[in-house]
DNA sequence: GCAAGGATCTAA
DNA sequence: TAGATCCTTGCC
């Protein structure tokens, strides 16, 4: 694993070529079933690009939350004022505010009218490391975006960023093939009550960037897609 | 282990 | 309009 990781920081070394590739995930992507989509998001690179600064990460932990039936999600009471962004097509950030005092950032999937998203709840930071830093106040690589709160904050997504489309320039996700190189696990989905033994997260497997400590126990490896 | 902290929803 | 809830974090 540790030579993996090793592997997984060089690539700061190639974002520039990841960057101008043009192998952006299309918006058919985002249509699919939303524990597809949790699923395949893992290891795909979340790109956020300010200014002429690029942030960049591997998606290495998410969380699908379905429509009116999954007790868990906020779509569970219908839409509202504050989660409208989540019954929007496919392909949109749903961000929301936990707490009082931390961001999470969403992934919406599936058509129009439907209510599901994918939350991001940790990446492998791999440009835009410095930036990172400053904002989290901590030079610990593993902690940088490890967490949804921790994430949102690190790529400094904030309410305008709700709605904001995953198919611009500024702002999308790059195909990798780094799929052969770990095992993907899955396991219930942290910090909820209700349902929380339905298996919607998942993430590589032993990987440090990872959140949830009680997250090792009742994890399954799974077959990557 | 638990407080911080605020928007939103529900019950009256 | 008061009170409970909430996909968390970092400090005690």
């Amino acid at each position: 694993m540790k030579k993996l990781i090793k592997q997984w920081l060089n690539l700061e070394l190639t974002v520039e070529a990841l960057i101008s590739s043009s192998d952006k995930v299309n918006k058919e992507f985002f249509l699919n079933p939303t524990l597809e989509v949790a699923h395949s998001l893992i290891g795909k690179i979340f790109v956020k690009i300010e200014n002429n600064t690029v942030l960049a990460g591997i998606i290495s932990e998410t969380e699908a939350y379905l429509d009116s039936n999954d007790r868990a999600s906020h779509s569970y009471r219908g839409i509202s004022r504050k989660n409208d962004a989540m019954f929007y097509e496919g392909g949109v950030l749903y961000i929301y505010k936990i707490f009082g005092i931390h961001y999470c950032a969403n992934i919406v999937t599936e058509p129009a009218g439907i209510g599901c998203a994918v939350l991001l709840r940790s990446l492998i930071p791999i440009s835009g490391i410095n930036i990172m830093q400053r904002r989290r106040r901590t030079t610990d690589i593993y902690n940088l975006c490890r967490g949804p709160g921790n994430l949102a904050k690190a790529f400094s997504l904030d309410y305008t960023y709700n709605k904001n489309s995953l198919l611009s320039d500024n702002l999308y996700l790059l195909n990798t093939e780094l799929d052969n190189q770990y095992f993907i696990a899955n396991s219930g989905r942290i910090g909820i009550s209700k349902d929380d033994h339905l298996p919607y997260r998942f993430f590589i497997y032993e990987c440090p960037f990872i959140s949830g400590k009680k997250s090792i126990k009742n994890a399954q490896k799974i077959l990557n897609s």
